[in-house]
RNA sequence: UGGGGGAUCGUCUAACGGCAGGACGACGGGUUCUGGCCCCGUUAAUCCAGGUUCGAAUCCUGGUCCCUCAGCCA
């Protein structure tokens, strides 16, 4: 087996798309297609679908086109269009000129319907739609026939012509299918193909005031754009019928073999449309890009790359069962990721003054700093210290436990490339006994590190000078749920009910290196033993940055604290 | 209680009648000027019961559990 071979995703849907290859289906051509809604913004969900459909395009030399379902002109618009684009873009993929709206096809779409009553399938059908769901039936009783569904050929002709001609109320007709309202499968139940609606569409304007349905549209459109294999989610399963059947009963260019996978769900946050909505609407979140949404603008938001995404779409496998993907395994990826590519630099979140009595009042030091370990091609900085510095404060216990290696008094740390220092004396408020600073000498001879004598130190700290650094809001973010799957609330409760509310901590007053004072939206860093931060895109500013928690570094100390 | 799907380590996913493998997580160790990265190791699974077969996660029969469908949404 070669590389390549052990590096190729393998699931079900490659194999068929395999077999059909190996059956000369297609002229052995492969074209899918990633078929959105603009009614919403895109999540990670829709990433694993994007990353499934152009992926494949990639990997079998096809193409994957990017097609609009837009045909409910009441939920949809042009914002969403232009978002979801700028998304698909952001992710890594292009669609080339290959660019489609379900709303181009809708004068053939109307000419097939009209086949479809030429050829004694379809009907016009005058029921409310209250009736039509009573003559439906239930999930253990045949649905009943409609006393429309007779009508001669000439008529429904007629009455659909006048229903796109505008002749008559919302709702006083529809187009239906002529198929079987006795099916077990409620959408062959003589299913709805036209509705009128009055309503303004984004790109048709008022051209139209009727508008296919999804089953009747979808099909087509991938017939008309020549998809070979229609990919989409568990719960079209039950359309699949209804998507050949009208092909079976037109004479399309071709018939695309429809595919279902698992969607994703993620731990500890939904992705649901309605329940995202919720949270963006009823103010849990602050707006579709807050950095804890899983939409692709908020992960973008927060510092998630898009190559950190494609790589965890292609870890996740694709697969038929309903599953629930570990949120870990995203931040693994993440951190994989940042950490080939952020520059390191030094920042103090919760900043306590250290001061090195023994250092030169005035004094400041260049020292050197590098930055990215993982790739020297970044080189190196140069980095300020001087008589007073800041540190962590959870870098210092004045009683510390059995594991803690940090700075306590008497014991001596390494400052990251500059010295070894030691603390003698802690000064505290003498009111309510909280650590004010702390008094500390260095060792000279350990400038950029090191200790001639070859002594040891178990802890090496991140710090900043003083009067050189840069200050800075940090969000830091967790999870936005305390349940592991919020979305599967049950009796009554509301799935906001289990929102984690602290999910965003936001600390002001940190202190940065002095580099960072040019930081620019969008830029990512490694925080030294403490994460990825992104500099925010909306809200900093030259001499007021905001940095996002994109994710923390894997942390020992926290898992050892845990289990004491 | 009709139809359509699905069930493999804690989680995600391979296997296409022939050694149940990988990744994440967890745990342990090595290394280290990031308690990071990296390296090594441990843990741990075929829903149940029968049957076919030299051999079954895979095929057959019967059961159990989960998802999904009664929009003029997609």
């Amino acid at each position: 087996m070669n590389e390549q071979e052990l590096s190729a995703p393998s699931d079900f849907i490659r194999n068929i798309i395999n077999q059909d290859l190996g059956e000369n289906k297609n002229n052995k051509k492969v074209a899918t297609r990633f078929p959105p809604e603009p009614n919403g913004y895109l999540h990670i969900g829709h990433a694993k679908s994007i990353c499934l459909n152009f992926g494949i395009a990639r990997d079998y030399g096809g193409t994957c086109n990017l097609r609009f379902d837009d045909t409910n002109p009441v939920r949809e618009e042009t914002e969403y269009v232009e978002s979801i684009k700028e998304d698909v873009r952001w992710l890594g993929f292009d669609w080339k000129d290959r660019l489609y709206f379900t709303s181009d096809y809708f004068e053939r779409l109307f000419q097939y319907a009209e086949q479809l009553i030429l050829k004694g399938k379809a009907y016009v059908c005058s029921l409310t739609a209250e009736e039509i769901r009573d003559y439906r039936g239930t999930l253990t009783e045949p649905g009943r026939k409609s006393p429309y569904r007779n009508r001669s050929v000439a008529e429904n002709l007629d009455l659909f012509r006048r229903m796109r001609a505008g002749e008559f109320e919302d709702g006083a007709h529809v187009l239906r299918a002529k198929i079987d309202m006795a099916s077990s499968n409620f959408n062959l139940r003589d299913p709805t193909l036209y509705r009128i609606r009055r309503a303004h569409h984004h790109r048709t304007g008022d051209a139209w005031c009727i508008y296919p349905m999804y089953d009747y549209a979808h099909c087509l459109s991938d017939s008309i754009e020549g998809i070979t294999h229609s990919i989409c989610t568990l719960e079209f399963e039950n359309n699949r019928p209804l998507y050949d059947w009208i092909l079976d009963a037109l004479e399309t260019p071709c018939h695309p073999r429809q595919i279902e996978f698992a969607r994703l769900n993620l731990t500890y946050t939904v992705l649901s449309k309605r329940k995202l909505m919720t949270l963006v609407t009823d103010k849990f979140v602050d707006g579709w890009d807050d950095p804890r949404m899983p939409t692709l603008s908020g992960l973008r938001r927060r510092g998630v790359t898009a190559a950190a995404i494609r790589n965890f779409c292609e870890k996740i496998g694709v697969a038929k069962r309903d599953s629930v993907v570990d949120i870990a395994l995203l931040d693994y990826c993440l951190r994989e990721d940042l950490n080939r590519t952020a520059p390191r630099v030094m920042g103090v979140l919760r900043p306590v003054k250290v001061v090195i009595t023994n250092y030169p009042e005035g004094r400041v030091e260049e020292l050197d700093a590098v930055n990215n370990p993982e790739n020297p091609e970044a080189g190196s900085r140069k980095i300020p210290f001087s008589r007073e510095i800041f540190i962590e404060s959870e870098d210092f216990m004045e009683d510390p436990p059995r594991k803690f290696f940090r700075l306590s008094p008497g014991r001596e740390v390494r400052l990251r490339y500059a010295y070894f220092l030691k603390c003698t004396e802690v000064v505290k408020d003498e009111k309510s006994g909280d650590i004010i600073e702390l008094r500390c000498v260095y060792d000279p001879e350990t400038r950029g590190g090191d200790a001639p004598d070859g002594r040891k130190v178990k802890a090496t700290l991140h710090w900043v000078s003083a009067s050189h650094a840069v200050s800075a809001t940090v969000r830091l973010y967790s999870h936005l749920f305390t349940e592991e799957n919020p979305g599967a609330a049950k009796d009554g409760k509301a799935f906001t009910d289990s929102i984690n509310h602290g999910s965003m901590e936001v600390l002001t007053g940190c202190r940065l290196e002095p580099g960072l004072a040019g930081a620019v939206p969008g830029n990512i860093f490694q925080f030294e033993r403490l994460g990825y931060f992104c500099v925010d895109s909306k809200e900093s500013a030259p001499g007021a940055l905001v940095f996002n928690r994109t994710v923390t570094l894997r942390d020992e100390w926290s898992r050892i604290q845990k289990k004491s």
